[in-house]
DNA sequence: TTAGGGTTAG
């Protein structure tokens, strides 16, 4: 049934305009009502002009409340503009659109959801604007289903050929993790723009398709008059991050010089974090210095990039020039400081940073800083302190994973049964990373010797239906990927000769004082423990390739991303890749998007 | 004649 939108029609004048009643203008007509309302530079004069608005009797004027509603949303006063939008006699479409736009500027993504609910249910019509607005709320939410309701009103309602509510369809999907579908509205678009163009590669981006989005850019470059901005470099500096391609990230680099981005916050962070995940901190350091005024984000990027890299002090350091420029530091930044710590042995400092974060910042930890907290435990053996810590939070399933993961990866290596059995019974209830987590405590019995509990766990895995997919990884060798399972030597013709060859470097690299073993790396030294740390995953990186070695889903793959190549490794991986080349095929390669960010590409190190 | 789309740190 067809009902009007609005039913309660009192009107209240703002507290703050009955105080100034008596210093009250006079506008008489509805232009200068509206000039004045789009001269406002802040929220008194917002109020004020709502009261003159009021006195002149121009609030039963749908047009001049929309102007009232917008001078409202502009400065985030979204229960003032939804008051205001309550009082309307007849609300039209450009109340309900821009209302809904002002839920999604403040994240109130579901409210602006409400309003088109009511909108379908009303006389008032959607148009092409509102479309545009309420797929951003899906965005937000990352609600494909809604999103998938609200393109079907698009088609029904006609107007699934405007250029903005594709693009904003494109975000949409993308957002939602379904690029085939962000795929096929871009490709069913009869004209496209830069910002449609930056939608998709954008979509490729954020879903681990690196690749794709470089090659939508090169057909970008390739159209007539095409010229990308810097929202687009930004994205396809991004997607260069995610595939750890130096060259392709100079390039755009260059592109951002030549364009005169350089000193745009967001494409420098964007710069600031692609150069330190392709291995050159020092880049990141070069660009985060050329900022004029940076803000939290790139501060962030260098924190992180640092942190990554295994410069703990360094990234400290930055840490703390931050805090002297008075820049509030947030959520990520804590991620940051306490990945400085935990990589850097800064154990004890890692907990006062924990601590001090709400009391000094106003920032209040969440899972994501108890799980770098319960690593940094962890990696020093204080598995009693780390369990302790994972047991006092009260997390939900799905992010809890990560927290009792790390823990268990943790006990494994310190031989700590009795913790290995929590974490694991914890994830096997918690119905998360099963198969990980019965292998894992599988492993952790056989270090200790207790053959009877694999035996029995095996079993059990086998009676509940329960398969843990080998682990695998690839390289990419000019234009193609190659993909490797954990123990599938077999299939390299020359795979005894590339296991001798990595033999021979874990030696060349025990020579030079690397500590490898189960337990990990042991260094005082931050300095000397990030080299030693690089050298020894590039072992681990040349095994995995050729699968001789099993690496937890999704972990080392990211740290990976960030190493440089030292002679012996780049040598050998010279080698390594020479035989690959002529003794691999090809495999499917999209069966590995499941690694977050997934990319295990070194070729622009050789 | 008011309202709409794309970017950066975990």
């Amino acid at each position: 049934m067809v009902k009007p939108l609005n039913q309660n029609l009192i009107f209240r004048v703002p507290s703050t305009c009955i105080s100034r009643q008596n210093k009250l203008y006079h506008f008489h007509t509805k232009t200068q009502l509206i000039q004045r309302l789009q001269d406002c530079n802040d929220i008194t004069s917002v109020s004020f002009s709502h009261t003159n608005v009021l006195k002149s009797g121009f609030l039963n004027d749908t047009f001049t409340t929309n102007h009232l509603i917008n001078s409202y949303v502009r400065f985030r006063r979204t229960n003032d503009a939804n008051q205001l939008f309550e009082e309307m006699r007849e609300p039209n479409v450009v109340s309900c659109t821009s209302l809904m736009a002002g839920f999604i500027n403040v994240r109130r993504p579901k409210s602006a959801l409400l309003i088109f609910g009511k909108m379908l249910e009303s006389r008032v019509l959607p148009n092409a604007f509102t479309f545009a607005t309420v797929v951003n709320a899906c965005s937000m939410l990352a609600d494909l289903r809604t999103g998938q309701k609200i393109h079907s009103h698009v088609e029904t309602f006609g107007v699934q050929c405007n250029l903005v509510v594709c693009s904003s369809l494109i975000d949409m999907y993308g957002k939602c993790n379904n690029v085939d579908d962000a795929r096929r509205v871009f490709d069913g678009m009869d004209y496209r723009n830069v910002v449609s163009w930056t939608s998709m590669i954008t979509a490729y981006g954020q879903n681990a398709l690196g690749e794709c989005a470089l090659q939508l850019f090169r057909e970008f470059n390739g159209l007539p008059l095409s010229s990308p901005n810097h929202f687009m470099l930004a994205s396809v500096i991004n997607a260069c991050a995610s595939l750890g391609r130096l060259v392709s990230g100079k390039v755009a680099h260059a592109a951002v010089i030549r364009r005169g981005h350089e000193s745009n916050d967001v494409v420098a962070s964007a710069l600031v974090d692609m150069f330190a995940k392709c291995g050159c901190i020092g880049y990141s350091d070069k660009v985060f210095r050329r900022i004029p005024d940076p803000s939290v984000i790139p501060y962030t990027s260098m924190i992180v990039g640092a942190a990554k890299y295994g410069l703990g002090k360094f990234s400290l350091d930055i840490f703390k020039e931050m805090l002297d420029r008075r820049i509030k530091p947030n959520d990520v930044t804590f991620v940051g400081v306490l990945h400085a710590c935990s990589h850097s042995g800064l154990v004890d400092d890692g907990l006062e940073y924990l601590h001090s974060m709400h009391k000094k910042h106003g920032v209040v930890p969440d899972t994501k800083h108890y799980t770098c907290v319960v690593d940094m435990l962890g990696r020093t053996g204080r598995l009693d302190e780390a369990y302790q810590l994972a047991k006092s939070i009260q997390v939900e399933p799905d992010q809890g994973a990560l927290l009792w993961g790390t823990l268990l990866s943790a006990s494994r290596l310190y031989e700590r049964v009795d913790i290995a059995v929590e974490a694991s019974k914890w994830l096997i209830e918690s119905n998360q990373q099963v198969a990980a987590a019965y292998v894992t405590m599988s492993n952790t019995y056989a270090m200790a010797g207790k053959w009877e509990n694999v035996h029995s766990i095996r079993y059990e895995m086998k009676h509940n239906g329960v398969y843990k997919e080998p682990g695998c990884s690839w390289v990419e060798i000019r234009d193609s990927a190659y993909v490797f399972y954990a123990g599938d030597v077999s299939l390299c013709a020359r795979g005894s000769e590339v296991a001798s060859l990595l033999r021979e470097l874990e030696r060349r690299m025990k020579e030079r004082g690397y500590v490898g073993g189960s337990r990990g790396l042991v260094s005082v030294d931050v300095e000397e423990e990030a080299k030693e740390e690089i050298v020894g995953l590039h072992s681990e990186r040349l095994a995995l390739a050729f699968g001789l070695i099993s690496i937890p889903k999704g972990v080392t793959i990211r740290v990976m991303k960030n190493l440089r190549m030292c002679r012996d490794c780049h040598e050998a991986f010279k080698l390594i890749s020479e035989i690959v080349e002529r003794d691999f095929v090809v495999r499917d390669v999209n069966r590995f998007h499941h690694f977050e960010n997934g990319s295990c590409t070194c070729r622009d190190f050789w």
